[in-house]
DNA sequence: CCCCAACCGTA
DNA sequence: GTACGGTTGGGGG
């Protein structure tokens, strides 16, 4: 190296970890290796070199290296062993791709250093000082603030995310102090990441002014005793000696005894075809056609190279050797020395169930500053836990009491510290039950302050927020305009893990994974009548409360998140899943219009018809009785009146279901069909017209139901409070109740469903050549089945024929058995056989996949859908018929109602942003979902461009994932209420 | 006050 | 025969 010549210094373990944390969390190759630190690496080489070769452009570098952490076994250990001994480990995605970038450096002809016993930032500073003593300059591709102190007149920063160049001047201007001072500004202020001591209470700006007071950091020390804050001067004489290890550790070692000398750094030409061949193997599609381009490779005619890199396979990388060394020791005592990804889920999951949780050690957050760091520690580590404490389940109702934080530490962990958790209370108010007080207890920031320190967390994109049932958090933050961005979800990792194998709260997370009971509700606000709202919980039964679910939650991560790939549902998680949270929480926060009026006039009807039946029925009973109640309508029938009784319930009553009652009716008794009658009028009333008004919101004056993302073991939603997944629609009485769900002034509801599509669904999974025919012809589907089975043209075919048929379709959906069809269509058991044994023959193909799903249920132990979600049958092979049977027949069921469901999550999940991209968005608003229908509310104007647009979506949902072997049909109407619009 | 059974609304 | 949630009555603690 001469005189002008130029060295860049590439900080290669500083930028994985940015390039990790500024992507989207999960790229990942074809077979499902993690690479998105992989790519981000290899794009900013890329970019690096093609403007550094520019010779138009600002400097060229004539050599070049990039250097790595070996280990956390660094000289700096011996002088201090708490130095970075808090260091998270990396993230499992990361792990597998340290290697993979140092082949990358090599495939990019770039040397490639690391030296055991020294950090990266040693060596850079070892070269930089060569180059600059051989004549040369040096850059430094890294923003880290450790590397600042080597800034001089030859010696630059630059840092390649926010292409910025760092001279003197910006150290100054960021620090102010400047270059040579910031070793002394460093070990005043520490480092609470790298757990570097340093002064309690002494930042960056109070170091800085110490330092234009005083010099420097020597003449500091010595004339200590002349700072006039009593607080500062005692704490810096207390801690002289730990100032001076802390300088010790953060004065870089220009000295290391580099093996690989200046003159071999020199920057070579690009190497095409390997570069090409590496980038193929990564499957790094744009930036291989881009380096083709560029070096006049023949990109079509390279071999992918080989990459041998698996997870766990090089756990080389900064900080690793603890971590590493323990999943392997654990995953050999474990699985028997296994390295796949599910043994290293299993080792790890067992590592986070033995350690012990430590609820003395939560903290209460009580200042700005201190909430601050906390989420400074978030960004630096990349992620947290989150939840919030409010004053209600609902989340639209929700007020805000205080919010929990959670970090993890790896090496603490065998003093159970490995997990830090923290409360703030915001808003928890003081004395109890005081008509004088209601005013806020004391000790608790600010309500907007930390809302805004919260929100810069919650949005920041490069802080990973793990939360549990997140739609309810995601939703009380929407309504303080908030978006949380970045997310995981204990509750959806379950769930795509575990559909099937019990639930997916907290509670039963905890005691599944962790072992661990964590502290009941009520036991910190009571329950029933002595139940307070958690404003008026005590902060510190508060604090081991909500501190505690943050804590649970990070450990439910650690053990779950690392199993989505080993267990081959990441992309279920991804795709149908994860992204449901905005989607359905914005749909919650909408909610629809329900006309008061409407509803108040049918129940007065209602109320009304049910009296008149009322008093026909006490006529015909000769009593009055409580109609409603089973076990006296039993008697008062089948003891009294000597009705023939026919089934009696599982607890041995008289059954009195529609199907009894309906049956004595047909046999010319006139007190069954009454109460029949009665029970839909009361039913409606109840159910309905009454309760739906008691949720009309109060400010926004619409009902907003809320759905669950993981109540249903096929991937169905379900809704509640209200549920409007059961608004009546069969009969004419009930579907009344749907006149009142209506549109806006100047909009219509706009409804959307899909045709059969739980029909096409096993048209397409079992691969039955008559179902698809018809389905591509669009012949009534049922008719065509009638015509199979029992030879009847379709052209005038009875009506009780088709009737049956479709008992059938559906009976098959269900699983079908005998004693199932009789029931459905009353007819003998023999009957309901010989009708299966004909469908059989007529589609054998039915009962090849019917036969084929149970065997892989009792194979697997679990069956899957066309987009591989799977569900678990842990009973499947019960030795009790019953069990067994009804476990056979939800399996065969699963792959297909779970299908359907999926491909209507696909279709939600596409259709904002189509709206969006149409211009539409602002006009059409998706407010529920009912299985297979979705409905919206739509200005006048749009109504028929969204209604193309949103069928179009809907029935492409499938795609490009999985091509149908049938085609999905959507029909939609709009109108001004759901009734019309249905 | 809590939980379960029976019943019934939807796909 | 699949998958749900809500209401009511009624029993037990």
């Amino acid at each position: 190296m001469k005189k002008d010549d130029h060295l860049f210094l590439i900080d290669g373990s500083g930028f994985i970890f940015r390039a990790f944390h500024a992507l989207p969390p999960l790229t990942r190759k074809s077979d499902g290796l993690p690479v998105g630190a992989v790519s981000g690496f290899c794009n900013m080489l890329w970019k690096l070199l093609t403007q550094a070769r520019d010779t138009s452009v600002g400097v060229t570098p004539t050599h070049l290296a990039v250097i790595f952490d070996y280990s956390s076994k660094t000289f700096r250990k011996e002088i201090y062993p708490e130095y970075k001994a808090q260091r998270p480990p990396p993230p499992e995605e990361l792990v597998p791709q340290f290697a993979l970038i140092r082949e990358a450096t090599r495939a990019f002809n770039l040397p490639c250093i690391e030296m055991e016993g020294f950090e990266a930032d040693d060596i850079i500073a070892t070269y930089a000082k060569m180059a600059v003593a051989a004549g040369g300059d040096a850059t430094i591709i890294s923003s880290d603030k450790d590397l600042m102190q080597l800034v001089g007149p030859n010696v630059h920063m630059y840092d390649g995310m926010k292409d910025r160049q760092i001279g003197v001047d910006e150290v100054v201007a960021k620090w102010g102090v400047p270059p040579e001072k910031m070793i002394d500004l460093q070990a005043l202020t520490g480092d609470s990441i790298d757990n570097v001591p340093g002064v309690p209470g002494i930042g960056p700006k109070t170091a800085a002014t110490l330092l234009e007071q005083f010099g420097d950091l020597d003449t500091l020390l010595e004339q200590a005793e002349t700072i006039k804050q009593n607080k500062r001067r005692e704490n810096i004489i207390a801690n002289r000696d730990l100032v001076k290890i802390s300088r010790q550790l953060v004065t870089l070692k220009q000295d290391c005894p580099v093996e690989t000398p200046l003159d071999a750094l020199k920057l070579e030409d690009q190497d095409g075809p390997k570069l090409v061949a590496f980038l193929k193997a990564m499957e790094f599609n744009s930036l291989t056609r881009r380096v083709a381009e560029a070096t006049g490779a023949e990109a079509a005619e390279i071999e992918p190279a080989k990459v041998d890199a698996e997870w766990g396979s090089d756990t080389h990388g900064p900080d690793m050797e603890t971590g590493g060394e323990d999943t392997a020791k654990e995953a050999s005592a474990d699985t028997g020395g296994g390295n796949t990804p599910a043994d290293l889920a299993k080792a790890r999951a067992a590592r986070f169930a033995a350690l012990p949780i430590n609820r003395e050690a939560y903290e209460t957050i009580r200042d700005i500053d201190a909430l601050n760091a906390w989420i400074a520690e978030a960004r630096d580590r990349g992620l947290c836990a989150f939840d919030t404490e409010t004053t209600s389940l609902d989340a639209m109702q929700a007020e805000l009491v205080g919010f929990s934080l959670a970090l993890y530490d790896e090496d603490e962990k065998d003093d159970g510290q490995a997990i830090r958790a923290a409360y703030i209370p915001l808003t928890h108010k003081a004395g109890q039950d005081d008509l004088l007080g209601g005013g806020l207890a004391e000790g608790q920031i600010d309500f907007d302050t930390a809302l805004a320190a919260l929100k810069g967390l919650l949005e920041d994109e490069s802080v990973l927020k793990i939360a549990q049932n997140l739609k309810y958090d995601y939703l009380v933050m929407l309504r303080h305009g908030i978006t949380v961005k970045n997310f995981d979800d204990t509750m959806l990792l379950s769930y795509a893990l575990d559909s099937g194998m019990g639930g997916h709260g907290m509670d039963a997370l905890s005691e599944k994974w962790l072992g661990h009971q964590p502290i009941p509700f009520k036991e910190v606000a009571g329950s029933g009548r002595n139940m307070v709202t958690f404003d008026h919980v005590d902060i510190t039964k508060a604090t081991a409360y909500a501190a505690e679910d943050a804590d649970v939650t990070m450990r439910l991560w650690l053990v779950l998140k690392p199993r989505l790939p080993a267990e081959h549902v990441t992309t279920v998680y991804e795709r149908l899943e994860r992204p449901l949270v905005p989607v359905l929480s914005r749909m919650e926060e909408r909610g629809i219009s329900v006309d008061r009026q409407i509803l108040s006039r049918l129940s007065g009807e209602l109320a009304q018809k049910a009296a008149g039946l009322e008093e026909e029925i006490y006529q015909l009973a000769d009593e009055k009785f409580n109609i409603g109640s089973p076990k006296q309508l039993g008697e008062i029938l089948f003891g009294k009146m000597g009705l023939p009784g026919g089934k009696k319930t599982k607890s041995g009553q008289w059954s009195t279901s529609v199907q009894v009652l309906d049956d004595l009716a047909a046999e010319g008794h006139p007190l069954p069909s009454k109460i029949v009658e009665w029970r839909q009028m009361t039913k409606l009333k109840s159910t309905y017209t009454d309760a739906l008004p008691g949720y009309i919101h109060p400010d926004t004056k619409r009902v907003h139901t809320s759905y669950s993302l993981a109540a249903t073991s096929t991937g169905r939603l379900a809704s509640s409070e209200p549920n409007l997944q059961n608004i009546p629609v069969r009969t004419a009485e009930g579907r009344k109740i749907r006149t009142a769900f209506i549109a806006n002034p100047g909009h219509k509801l706009l409804s959307a469903d899909y045709s059969q599509i739980e029909l096409r669904v096993l048209a397409h999974v079992a691969d039955i050549a008559q179902l698809k025919q018809a389905f591509a012809d669009g012949i009534d589907i049922h008719a065509m089945t009638a015509s199979e089975m029992f030879g009847v043209p379709v052209e005038g075919m009875p009506g009780e024929v088709r009737r049956r048929a479709k008992a059938i379709n559906f009976g098959i959906i269900y699983g079908i058995s005998a004693f199932g069809l009789a029931n459905q269509l009353g007819i003998e058991r023999s009957e309901a056989g010989d009708y299966i044994k004909r469908y059989f023959e007529r589609f054998p193909g039915i009962r090849d996949y019917m036969e084929a799903t149970k065997a892989a249920a009792r194979d697997n132990g679990y069956v899957e859908t066309i987009f591989g979600r799977r569900i678990h049958y842990p009973e499947i092979k019960s030795s009790n018929h019953q069990v067994r049977s009804f476990n056979e027949r939800a399996a065969i069921n699963a792959p297909i109602q779970g299908s359907a469901a999926d491909i209507i999550r696909r279709a939600m999940v596409r259709i904002e942003p189509e709206l969006q991209a149409a211009g539409l968005a602002e006009t059409t608003k998706m407010l529920l979902q009912v299985h297979d229908e979705l409905i919206f509310e739509v200005e006048d104007g749009d109504v028929d461009k969204a209604q193309t647009l949103i069928v179009d979506v809907m029935e492409n949902a499938s795609m490009p994932a999985v091509s149908m072997a049938v085609p999905l049909k959507v029909d939609a109407r709009a109108a001004h209420n759901w009734d019309e619009a249905h």
